[in-house]
DNA sequence: TGTACATCAGTGAACGCGCGTTCACTGATGTAC
DNA sequence: TGTACATCAGTGAACGCGCGTTCACTGATGTAC
């Protein structure tokens, strides 16, 4: 799989997924159709075909993509605090997460924007990527929590409500100027701090 | 506006936003075309522009209608908490919250299952109706915040991650068999838990 | 190395289809006198 | 009450358009000998 032939279909249908998301960017992805993607991606419409099964297997494909790019950064950043030694873990999560979310932002709508809308298929590979997120989020809650001796109750809650949140008002920042983003990233930020003590308080046994 | 002619006239309006609501349970709100709901409503597909601009016009009534009728459904259940006296407040808003959302699951899903995907006016009247939503519970939660003598911290952002976990998880139910949803229902009330002893905890000046 | 054949990514024409929208219309309902 | 006219919700024909998909093809690249 080196021969100059099959370099170029790889090409090819790495020009097909660009003009995808470039697409969907401007107009969503429920409403790309094969031929608007074909002539962005300049090549025939038929060629489509050579690539792809049709326009939902291309969006697995893509949603495979950002999810596994998403977990990679995200976690690199926590092995970056971890050997550091400096800085909290859980925020620095956070914040990696947003940089990514906002200059990857064709990719990270493709994630998130579009829970409905689309094939049951679409909907359950992108809830699937999503659970995986948030498994490692559970295991990083964990072993910090074991680490610093404070139980965290729930964990498998907390780090569901924590990337819910993220997620969802991450994507609702992606329409905005850059003032309004920075706010919803201190938002963001205030808010899993409000779940993370919730965690805490309640694996403490402290009751009001 | 009581003739004949005006009842009939609001009659056939209404037999457009419902078959719009049957059928955007099935495929989703994104895909729906102005032929398919004219058919579905039993009216010639031109009879349509004589009740809508369009049928982006036609989701906003939608939204508005959804959003009106889920914010009513939930303060009378906060008034009958308020007044019988038994219950958790935000405990019932949840429960009857979910209700709502089972029961009107067509109505609810796109109020959530649409994010993106839609033009940006959409979005936008999507947006204003939870927010409209997240300002009654901060009122809720910084009346019972008084009431209980327990100060809450960012009542704000509290709320915020409280809609956000319950539209979005809720959103995610509707797709589910009964079991799983009573599954995804017991999940919402574990992380809204999490989320208000979190607020609680920082209101007291709890320090970990 | 040269030749003959196989592979296969990319193509262009053609198809039938459902779409949104326009238009001039119909005929029941409403209004003025 | 009866008549003449105005209103306007609902219609059916027609339009041009972009869609997904099929098909037989081309010609560069790869392979066998």
């Amino acid at each position: 799989m080196v021969s100059r032939r099959a370099e170029q279909k790889i090409q090819t249908r790495r020009a097909i997924m660009d003009a995808a998301l470039r697409l969907s960017a401007e107009r969503g992805y429920a409403s790309l159709s094969l031929r608007q993607i074909a002539k962005e991606a300049d090549i025939a419409p038929t060629s489509f075909y050579r690539h792809f099964e049709d326009v939902d297997d291309l969006g697995l494909a893509l949603v495979d993509e950002v999810g596994t790019q998403l977990r990679q950064v995200v976690r690199q950043a926590r092995r970056r605090v971890k050997t550091s030694g400096e800085g909290s873990v859980v925020r620095t999560s956070i914040e990696t997460f947003m940089e990514f979310a906002t200059s990857n932002a064709n990719l990270f709508r493709l994630l998130l924007g579009e829970g409905a809308g689309n094939s049951m298929t679409f909907r359950t590979a992108v809830r699937e990527e999503v659970g995986r997120f948030t498994s490692e989020l559970i295991e990083t809650l964990e072993e910090e929590a074991n680490k610093q001796n404070r139980p965290l109750a729930h964990a498998e809650l907390a780090a569901e409500a924590m990337v819910t949140v993220a997620f969802n008002l991450g994507a609702s920042a992606l329409d905005r100027t850059v003032a309004e983003r920075a706010e919803i990233v201190k938002r963001i930020v205030g808010e899993v701090r409000i779940i993370m003590r919730g965690a805490e308080a309640m694996g403490a046994g402290w009751e009001p």
